[in-house]
RNA sequence: GCGGGCGUAGCCGAAUUGGUACAGGCGCACGGCUUAGGACCGUGUGGCGUAAGCCAUAAGGGUUCGAGUCCCUUCGCCCGCACCA
């Protein structure tokens, strides 16, 4: 038993030389003119909030693994990252502390760059981009004056969301469940004059282009096919009695004779015009009621319906029936034209509202022309069933009533057919400080002016007083606010809303492209040979907002013919999240695992291959300290069989040859290859496993560490390249490899050593396995079922039954038949 | 309510197309090494049974030579949307 003193693995010891190695080798340094085939990775940037936590670094580490394994692959692998760096939380902070949110930024940016550089997570720092940076937010500002030009981006006046806790309006996406999406207050309605970018002209584009995303998670598709919400139906006209036109839109335009009221959103522009004088008193106080209600509360569909009178009548364009106009808050204001006609037998919306008001229900659809007149004791809401009391549409089936109806309506001149989507438009302006100064000008004589594209950037400046007050300090900057018109050089006031920061992320990975352009946001020949991104990696959070957006925002830029694809992102993967104790990992429950820690105790690549191990990596995940070790056992082991001179033998062990060890890598290989393509990191760090485990059976049965093993040990090494990558340098050096790991061609499976001369053939008697028996590879299914009758299990089984019929499936299984 | 997904050992979880259920890790047991260790190294580990074998993928049924995988019913859990006319 020799005890050489063979070095042991120590990670501190070895992990920062070759983190200098890669940056010194010019790892990910990338230019757009190579003969590789490109492949743009990218991982979704954050907010840089200082400390990261391995919640965080789950991201972090399939990205960089990812973009490592395509490296060595073949790839001009582009792999940047930035930093999504205005938003309200360094705001927030200087308001409490007086540091100035562009000092506490650049902090934090230090601190997380630290944190990727112990994990040895890498990119292509020199196209960093940083979205407050003014050689970044100048060209954002650009391509607002650009949708400006385009007509997809305006001012209105408009009710909007407002969120009182942090002084500003925010968009319908950004409202989560009721409440606002960053501080869980309940927003309240405001109505202000803002800017929004006209993303419903775009709605249907992005419905239809959803198909072209086949890898992406369906279940992101889904939620923004919901969340564009896609109707098809008609606009009817009803004349309002004595004066006026009504407007509504309808998906049933077939139950328009069973239209027995109308009812309007307490906000539509008409109901001052139309309540009588009788009404004016309770039409007042129910507005001012509605208007106290926040959002989430008239939003349950648990509140019970209210409304009230107007006093006022429409026609019935079909029955010419005098029915009453009602106001009432279930109706939205922001959808279809904030006004309904009220069918309560066929909408259990309208019929609840019906029997609280003691309003008419007529039926006017029914499963069979008998079933017209029966009491309904809920609405009849479905498409299979037959018009009636419907005049001379009485009898048709829904589906050919909607198509007669909505062309009589339209020979009527009264109607057409249309399609209403869900979809707002997106409003971008926010009052608040830390952001992208919106490029606007206001002039007492010619108003609304464009700052001009060659006067940008509008500088945000950096020395401003932070007011408890929660109001935007640019108001309260006398050298910021007061500018010329850059049209007649009258003293004018510029636009202090600055952008929803939302804008800056709907492009930066067109940026990365071109980070050095001081003439444009990029140049469209470098940006057309890295786009579309081929691999796009972070959280199921931003299932909506941020991937909605830059679809958008790439369909918008590919009409201006700034860039040839319309579609942003070819492949997307959602990481579930970390839990740990029961939460979360997170900071404010403190239950984080740092980088540091873990590079302390067990070195960087036990954090990154467990990161990678610890389950499927769409699915959330349990962190175990104990699962930790068991990763940290895994490498050590590694090392020690593949620097290590100990003697391993344990007596007793079968011996295993050298051709089977090379089977069970080349086996590795196909599986690892596979598995990472398919992003089942977790599955490819359990065969790298087993591949240990069969070099440690190898070891312990004696064999020699020969040539063979030395392949074996070679081609673990690289393939734990991607993952271990400091420890998998260390082995390369050390087996005597030329190069860095990360630039090695990835193993690859030899399909003639992955060939067996014998397979085991699981033998079955009607269904049940009663034997195992090595056959040689490729045998034909005669010469199969003679070998499977020839066992002794397998005769029992049978009995003095006839074997009737096999199942043969080549090399695996055969299956007896006697039933 | 509508839409999507899931249910496998004590725990996290594997299982191309329907073809040996439970790979890998944790935990646990035993052993080694140690003055000692909850460290490290090794071996074993679904249940019942002396065994042959039988039973096991939420529950029940179906299709099939064969079902964790496909179909139907029920139960439970998770996620998204939720008065969108």
């Amino acid at each position: 038993m020799a005890r050489t003193a063979a070095p042991v693995y120590d990670p501190q010891a070895i992990e920062p030389k070759w983190r200098e190695a890669w940056k010194k080798a010019g790892l990910f340094r990338v230019t757009e003119d190579s003969s590789k085939p490109k492949f743009y990775n990218l991982v979704m940037f954050p907010y840089p909030s200082g400390p990261l936590h391995m919640g965080h670094f789950r991201n972090y580490v399939i990205g960089d693994a990812f973009a490592r394994y395509k490296v060595m692959r073949g790839f001009n692998v582009l792999n940047p990252f930035g930093w999504d760096a205005f938003g309200l939380p360094a705001e927030n902070a200087a308001i409490k502390s007086g540091i100035p949110p562009r000092v506490s930024t650049e902090g934090n940016i230090a601190i997380s760059k630290h944190e990727l550089d112990i994990m040895g997570v890498l990119y292509a720092w020199d196209r960093e981009v940083t979205t407050s940076n003014e050689d970044y937010y100048r060209w954002t500002q650009w391509l607002f004056l650009k949708f400006l030009d385009m007509g997809i981006a305006y001012k209105q006046k408009a009710w909007v969301n407002w969120c009182p806790k942090d002084n500003t309006v925010l968009a319908n996406e950004q409202i989560v469940n009721g409440v606002c999406w960053r501080c869980g207050t309940k927003p309240t309605k405001k109505e202000l004059e803002q800017w929004f970018f006209k993303i419903t002209a775009y709605a249907q584009r992005l419905l239809d282009d959803l198909n072209k995303l086949d890898r992406w998670p369906e279940r992101v598709k889904v939620m923004q096919a919901n969340w564009i919400g896609r109707s098809e139906g008609a606009e009817l006209e009803f004349f309002i009695e004595h004066d006026g036109k009504l407007r509504v839109f309808t998906t049933r335009p077939d139950t328009v004779f069973g239209a027995t009221f109308m009812v309007l959103a307490p906000e539509h522009e008409i109901v001052q015009k139309i309540v009588t004088p009788e009404q004016r008193a309770a039409v007042d106080a129910y507005i001012e009621r509605t208007k106290a209600e926040t959002e989430i509360e008239r939003l349950s569909t648990e509140h019970e319906k209210t409304g009230v009178f107007s006093g006022a009548y429409a026609i019935n364009p079909f029955t010419q029936e005098r029915i009453p106009i009602w106001i009432a808050d279930y109706v939205l204001a922001t959808y279809g034209t904030g006004a309904i006609m009220a069918v309560p037998a066929h909408d259990s919306r309208d019929f609840e509202f019906a029997r609280r008001y003691k309003l008419p229900i007529r039926r006017v659809i029914s499963v069979s022309r008998e079933g017209a007149n029966e009491p309904l004791d809920q609405a009849f809401e479905a498409y299979d069933g037959v018009l009636v009391n419907s005049g001379p549409f009485s009898g048709l089936s829904v589906k050919d009533g909607i198509e007669r109806i909505s062309a009589e309506a339209e020979r009527m001149g009264i109607g057409r057919r249309t399609i209403t989507f869900r979809l707002r438009d997106w409003l971008i302006s926010r009052q608040r400080y830390w952001g992208v100064p919106i490029p606007i000008i206001y002039c007492p004589d010619h108003g609304i002016v464009p700052v001009p594209y060659d006067q940008l950037p509008v500088r945000l400046p950096d020395h401003v007083e932070f007011r408890s007050d929660g109001q935007n300090p640019l108001l309260h900057t006398p050298s910021f606010l007061n500018t010329t018109c850059p049209k007649c050089g009258k003293p004018s006031r510029r636009e202090t809303d600055t952008m929803d920061t939302f804008v800056d992320s709907s492009w930066y990975f067109l940026r990365y492209a071109d980070t050095q352009n001081e003439t444009l946001p990029f140049d469209k020949k470098k940006v057309d040979s890295w786009m579309p991104v081929d691999q796009y990696t972070g959280g199921i959070e931003h299932a909506i907002l941020h991937l909605l957006y830059s679809r958008f925002f790439m369909k918008a830029l590919y009409d201006s013919g700034m860039v040839s694809v319309d579609e942003p992102f070819a492949a997307l993967f959602t990481q579930g999240m970390i839990h740990r104790n029961g939460y979360v990992m997170a900071k404010s429950k403190g239950n984080g695992i740092t980088p540091d820690y873990m590079v302390e105790k067990y070195g960087a690549d036990t954090g990154r291959v467990y990161e990678l191990f610890i389950g499927p990596p769409d699915q959330d995940a349990e962190w175990n300290d104990r699962g930790v070790d068991g990763v940290a056992r895994f490498l050590h082991r590694v090392w020690r069989h593949v620097v290590g001179e100990e003697d391993e033998v344990v007596p007793g062990m079968a011996p295993v040859s050298n051709e089977d060890l090379a089977r069970k890598l080349h086996e590795t290989i196909e599986k690892v290859t596979r598995d990472v393509e398919a992003f089942h990191f977790n599955t490819a760090m359990s065969a790298l496993m087993e591949l240990s485990n069969s070099m440690q059976d190898y070891l312990q049965a004696g064999g020699e560490r020969n040539e063979a093993w030395e392949a074996v040990c070679r081609d673990l090494t690289l393939m734990l390249g991607p993952f271990a990558s400091h420890l998998a340098e260390e082995l390369w050096q050390r087996l005597g490899g030329e190069g860095l790991v990360v630039f090695q061609p990835w193993p690859q499976a030899d399909p003639a050593i992955l060939r067996r001369a014998q397979v085991v053939v699981v033998v079955q008697v009607d269904g049940k396995v009663r034997d195992r028996i090595e056959m040689p590879a490729g045998i034909d299914e005669a010469a199969a079922r003679q070998r499977a009758l020839t066992g002794v299990n397998v005769r029992r089984a049978i009995g003095d039954r006839a074997v009737r019929r096999a199942v043969y499936v080549p090399d695996r299984l055969i299956n007896l038949v006697t039933g």
